[in-house]
DNA sequence: GCTTGTGAAGACCTTCACAGCA
DNA sequence: TGCTGTGAAGGTCTTCACAAGC
């Protein structure tokens, strides 16, 4: 077997993460008309340096022209590929209290190439009832459910106390994708990836700057902010 | 001016990023009934090391005692005083479409100290309206409206195209916290704390491990997960 | 000329390993 | 004995700086 692309076992996460942030920054350029771009450019948008956009595309290939720069199509389409984005995935909800509802009527899935295609709950109040498009299914058909309907990821949108049996619940079944909304830290066994997104932890890393900034004069922070950025 | 504290400036941001995970971790562990935790004991709750642990409390003060391990409350305690916790912080939202509205009405920010005090939007579909207890106002008063209602932190719940012009409106009003729920990285001067949350980064990173998963044989991933944690 | 791609250097963070203390 | 707190070591990521090439 040929392989072209470094495994991906030797590319840091932290570069595997910042990977989506180019493909937003670039997309939006595109859409602006742009075809070419410059590392120090995309570094503004992204709040990047220059080194690090050019190190970091460079564990997948060389995709610029010296000179030149980078074809905004090419790199998105290179960074499409590399995140697996060539195909659609398809999620199940689990948990249609008000962020699973939430969750539902979304926009920002679909356009990426995320569908959701399933619906879970364990209230018999909600099961059998319909939420945008889909209808809830009991929990106790989880397993077959998400074969039949090929999901590959599962979103918990279920109270914390629950959270930890759902993803149990979700691995059981084969899911090695696992997007949790509750407000806590799951357990899960190597090789299944978990997402937690919950807005309260970042807003608690912010008051602890915010109050610095109230109760001492502000200094300029170690690091704060790449060289070169530009701020209009 | 005695300090006890170190200068936030020598503090790691990684460091101050993981303290609201402890927290939400020994928080749930106090319910529990847990009075005392060995810092080996939190590092298996988190997904950890206990050295990361010992390490990052270190850089506040010294809360543990020799042989016994550390009290969940007096930790809480100090925790939450690190954080600037120790007060209620004012939201504002901007922005009423489908986000901002699951937003209002979402528990998580209450339950932590986060007030949403006020609402905005441009449209006039919606000023003047109700949204949970708020009546949405027009965005021309929202230097007053802050100023009045002792706002701290702005969340930004605007289509795309529209973030950037919020945010600046927003940092033109003196406003040092913006929480951002806008696909996009606004630009930010130095001093302001902007956090981002979009959970389709996250699945898109997902994505990368998924597919090399399904395509190639699953090998351990390097530093793949800390040693010593368990799964039940 | 200008910009990429990349080894090497440097900065930063994590982990080790043990002194110190309950 | 057991566990914390912490310098020192080790490892990873970022940045530098320049050769290569358009």
């Amino acid at each position: 077997m040929v392989r072209t692309q470094r495994a991906s076992q030797d590319i840091p996460d932290i570069v595997v993460s910042r990977l989506p942030l180019y493909l937003q920054a670039l997309t939006s350029l595109q859409e602006q008309g742009m075809a070419v771009i410059k590392s120090h450019e995309l570094a503004a948008v992204v709040q990047a340096t220059p080194a690090q956009i050019r190190k970091d595309f460079s564990y997948f290939g060389k995709f610029g022209k010296q000179g030149m720069g980078y074809s905004v199509e090419r790199l998105l389409s290179e960074i499409r590929l590399i995140l697996g984005l060539d195909r659609t995935w398809n999620l199940a909800i689990v948990g249609l209290g008000r962020v699973g509802r939430a969750l539902v009527s979304y926009r920002g899935f679909l356009h990426q190439g995320f569908h959701i295609v399933a619906a879970f709950d364990q209230s018999p109040k909600v099961i059998g009832k319909k939420v945008g498009r889909l209808v809830v299914q009991d929990m106790a058909y989880l397993q077959e459910a998400l074969k039949t309907q090929g999901v590959d990821i599962g979103v918990v949108a279920v109270p914390v106390a629950e959270a930890q049996k759902v993803v149990n619940q979700l691995v059981q079944c084969g899911i090695k994708g696992i997007l949790n909304y509750a407000p806590t830290t799951p357990q899960v066994p190597p090789g299944v990836q978990l997402r937690t997104v919950d807005p309260v932890p970042s807003l608690q890393s912010m008051t602890f700057y915010l109050k610095e900034a109230s109760t001492a004069k502000v200094r300029a922070k170690r690091r704060s902010r790449p060289k070169g950025r530009a701020f209009p």
